[in-house]
DNA sequence: CGGTTTCGTCACGCAACCGTCACATGCCCG
DNA sequence: CGGGCATGTGACGGTTGCGTGACGAAACCG
């Protein structure tokens, strides 16, 4: 599975090419400014952009040299303007590709596979396993939390609770075997698992008190939503 | 200067656009069929090929496919036929990128300098891997480290620090683990390994009192950001 | 042989973290 | 409705982890 980026800011438009990426197997962002589209792919890098040229604000162009700047990803403008000089200060500008509106989403896929194949091997991707729970990210290989794709900073023994729940996604784990896991406590204080749990909370759930993803279950332990 | 490989049927086309082609400033080799365009490649490889799909004898799709077998060229398809069933075919083929008749030469061009941009494949340029993150690049074999394209000089356990580290982009790597695979000491002080990574910052990093790339995950090791 | 670079060790100090406790809050059930 | 128990939370030392500067030994190089 593959991320893309989609920049376009007619709203038709990009929700139903949004849908039909998805449907050929994309997880989709769609953003319909420029702004966006850049403070999207700084947060949390796409595998390719498609990239409109009419937007409000900044355009494609600009766009487009300002994601260069920093960024090797593969880039397809995706416009209504069909003349040649468009097509050729697109792709000037740094985009790898160029197709006319309206596209087929075949024709789109195909265009995002070739990129693809051809993509650049040297620049460093991490290979890293990602557990995600909702809009909460765990690298465990990484050593880092993500929410809302924004790097959460976790102390050690919470980053180690927090794997060992994620690791059970859903299912109670007790204070005791949490002690047993993660602190290699056969016997102990089982209020110390409550006191870095609140302290967890405050980290990675929206509103600590409405718990969305570290859930308490009364009598029995705690465990990690889905 | 580039030489580009045309396979293009029609006699008219074929000449007006080769000549198109030299105006712009490629060395164009034009031939009528597949048959001798993948004689002529064999022969005398151009950077880059061109080629119809309707072609008298070997069509452009089984074409391509021969290529592919052996060669990373580029590859863009210019033919008539503009709909979607056969840009698919062609891309899958094993084509980088799909124009439909009849096309601007500079728009032509402007695909050619894409893809050779974006280029840079296996067999075209000897393997000298470098290993980017952000403004940092690491050459292993040129043992080689730069900074905003700067050259940094780097001693040889710093280096070898460094390229661990780089292996594994994103990833926590232990004191113990590195001191094992850099020292190769199975048992040592810890304390070597964060003395070698301070020096490194004020090498690599442009704030080392804010490291970007070589990042210390507390309780756990260092990791290098892509 | 003298100077320079690199390396490993050590000690110091700051900042972050951890575990404990005490108290507040909320939930369950009679 | 109210007691009792389970859980949340804030504060506070003690401890640990990490960065850093200094130093001597070893290696390197002219």
């Amino acid at each position: 599975m593959s991320a893309v980026l989609l920049i376009e800011d007619d709203d038709r438009i990009r929700l139903s090419l949004a849908m039909a990426l998805e449907d050929e197997g994309y997880q989709t962002h769609a953003v319909p400014t420029a702004e966006e589209g850049l403070e999207m792919q700084r947060r949390q890098p796409a595998d390719a952009v498609l990239v409109d040229l009419m937007l409000p604000g900044m355009d494609g162009f600009e766009c487009i040299r300002q994601l260069r700047r920093t960024d090797d990803v593969p880039i397809i403008v995706v416009s209504a303007r069909d003349d040649t000089h468009d097509i050729v200060a697109g792709l000037e500008a740094g985009a790898d590709d160029y197709v006319v509106k309206p596209v087929a989403v075949k024709e789109l896929a195909a265009r995002l596979r070739a990129l693809r194949r051809r993509g650049r091997s040297a620049s460093a991707t991490p290979a890293v396993t990602v557990l995600t729970f909702g809009d909460l990210e765990i690298r465990p290989e990484a050593g880092e939390v993500r929410l809302h794709g924004e790097p959460v900073a976790v102390t050690r023994t919470e980053f180690r609770l927090l794997c060992e729940l994620a690791e059970h996604p859903g299912q109670v784990l007790s204070r005791q075997q949490l002690l047993s896991r993660v602190w290699e406590y056969e016997i102990g204080d089982e209020r110390l698992v409550d006191v870095h749990v609140g302290r967890l909370r405050h980290k990675i759930e929206d509103s600590a008190g409405k718990p969305r993803h570290l859930v308490t279950v009364r009598g029995l332990g705690y465990k990690l939503q889905p």
